[in-house]
RNA sequence: ACUCAUAGAACAACCAC
């Protein structure tokens, strides 16, 4: 049953148990909650809280591990009042929420932008202290939410609540530096991590090298992974990618294909999100041949994986929309239609965008219609660039209608480069 | 035996180049 729920294949999983117990052969606790992550594992939520109930109804007694799965799984689908739910279910059934419940669902709310509730939540503590879990969650959205410092207090305030930081602790601290652009900090962090004698893995470095990359520092980032490897970590596809993506935001795209037949041969395969980083670094150079060649290389591989996906489409709409040939993006939209990877909100955007560029602006008010009609909400960069548009074209009254258009049905609040755009275009 | 935290890709204005 494990097995076949590995390999995705829950029905015949599901199936399966139910032939075994007409062989005599009653199932447990142990091979319901086994099913019962596969279900969750495969989004299959409804079923999986229908699994856990009939289990009790069995007259099974599950522990917290069976609905930890499914109350994992709930938050990371953001149902939070499922969640919450559940929780009162496993509470009535007798069964408390044990550490890892609690775990999860701190985290949960760290994703969900209340990591002050988050922190709240934790100091009241309760049965549990705070883990290294927790902490690390955190860490983590204190940086995602911009304020770095406060997740760098936090790291260092850990040890004297008597739970020390990890190695993944110190990984989600210092990819939230280099994410901050702060690659120096991030660095620094690292030696301190090692001098405490944390083992840095695989992802540490991975964060790293792509935090110099983008940082325009790659010859650092070559440095690092060479560390990497004389700490006896092997590169992996995301090591490599992020390394071409560096080299490509500092236009070396030549030693970035060098890089891509590199890794090939040191045994390390790329997949679509390699390729489509080179093929947008080769686009925005202008190298259009050298882009088609591996758009080709990547379609000859779609069963390993490398399939071009709306992000490799849509890198190539823009370059080809640049480069004045309507043509090819003409061919690239009905490729994506008929390959069943049909164009999203950054597509339509990347369309409109230019479109205004080329003063096709009715065309560009059309197409900001259209894309609502095929499902598409606009959002403030469709606004945005259509606003820009009408105001170059002097279409005042139109550009504020869209405006009072945007401010009504956009959730997010605008952003300055709306404003900047209205003015500019005036 | 089964559950929790960390890593890679495409889009708008200006500025700079």
């Amino acid at each position: 049953i494990d097995g076949l729920c590995k390999l995705g294949r829950v029905e015949e999983a599901e199936l399966l148990l139910e032939q075994m117990q007409q062989r005599q052969c009653f199932p447990n606790l142990v091979t319901y909650s086994t099913l019962l992550n596969g279900l969750c594992a495969t989004g299959n939520v409804a079923r999986a809280w229908f699994l856990l109930k009939e289990i009790v109804q069995l007259g099974y007694k599950p522990e917290a591990v069976s609905f930890n799965m499914l109350l994992n799984k709930l938050c990371k689908m953001n149902r939070i009042n499922h969640a919450v739910e559940l929780v009162k279910d496993m509470i009535e059934q007798g069964c408390s929420p044990d550490q890892v419940s609690h775990n999860i669902l701190v985290d949960a709310l760290c994703k969900s932008q209340e990591v002050e509730n988050a922190s709240g939540y934790l100091q009241l503590g309760g049965v549990f202290p705070p883990s290294v879990e927790a902490y690390t969650s955190l860490i983590h959205s204190l940086c995602k939410a911009g304020d770095y410092n406060e997740a760098l207090a936090l790291l260092d305030f850990m040890p004297s609540t008597g739970c020390l930081p990890n190695t993944i602790t110190y990984n989600a601290m210092i990819d939230g530096l280099c994410k901050a652009a702060e690659v120096d900090k991030a660095h620094t962090v690292f030696q301190g991590m090692v001098k405490s004698g944390f083992t840095p893995d695989r992802i540490t470095y991975n964060s790293l090298i792509d935090g110099f990359g983008k940082a325009g520092r790659v010859k650092e980032a070559e440095e690092l992974l060479r560390l990497m490897q004389s700490n006896g970590l092997k590169p992996c596809t995301i090591t490599y990618t992020s390394l071409i993506s560096g080299l490509c935001l500092i236009r070396h795209v030549d030693k970035a294909v060098r890089t891509l037949r590199r890794m090939s041969s040191a045994g390390c395969s790329p997949d679509g999100i390699t390729y489509t980083v080179l093929i947008d670094g080769l686009v925005k150079t202008g190298r259009f041949r050298s882009a088609e060649k591996l758009f080709m290389e990547m379609k000859m591989k779609s069963k390993r994986g490398c399939a071009p996906s709306v992000f490799t489409y849509s890198s190539l709409v823009k370059g080809y929309l640049r480069a004045g040939k309507p043509d090819r993006v003409l061919e690239l939209l009905d490729e994506m239609l008929k390959r069943d990877c049909p164009p999203n909100i950054v597509t339509y955007n990347i369309l409109i965008h230019g479109l205004v560029q080329e003063k096709q602006v009715d065309r560009a008010v059309w197409l900001l219609q259209e894309m609502e009609k095929q499902g598409c909400s606009p959002n403030i960069i469709s606004y945005s660039s259509l606003i820009y548009g009408l105001c170059c074209a002097l279409r005042l009254e139109e550009a504020y209608e869209l405006l009072q258009n945007m401010l009504k049905v956009s959730a997010r609040p605008p952003s300055p480069v709306t404003f900047t755009a209205i003015a500019e275009g005036m």
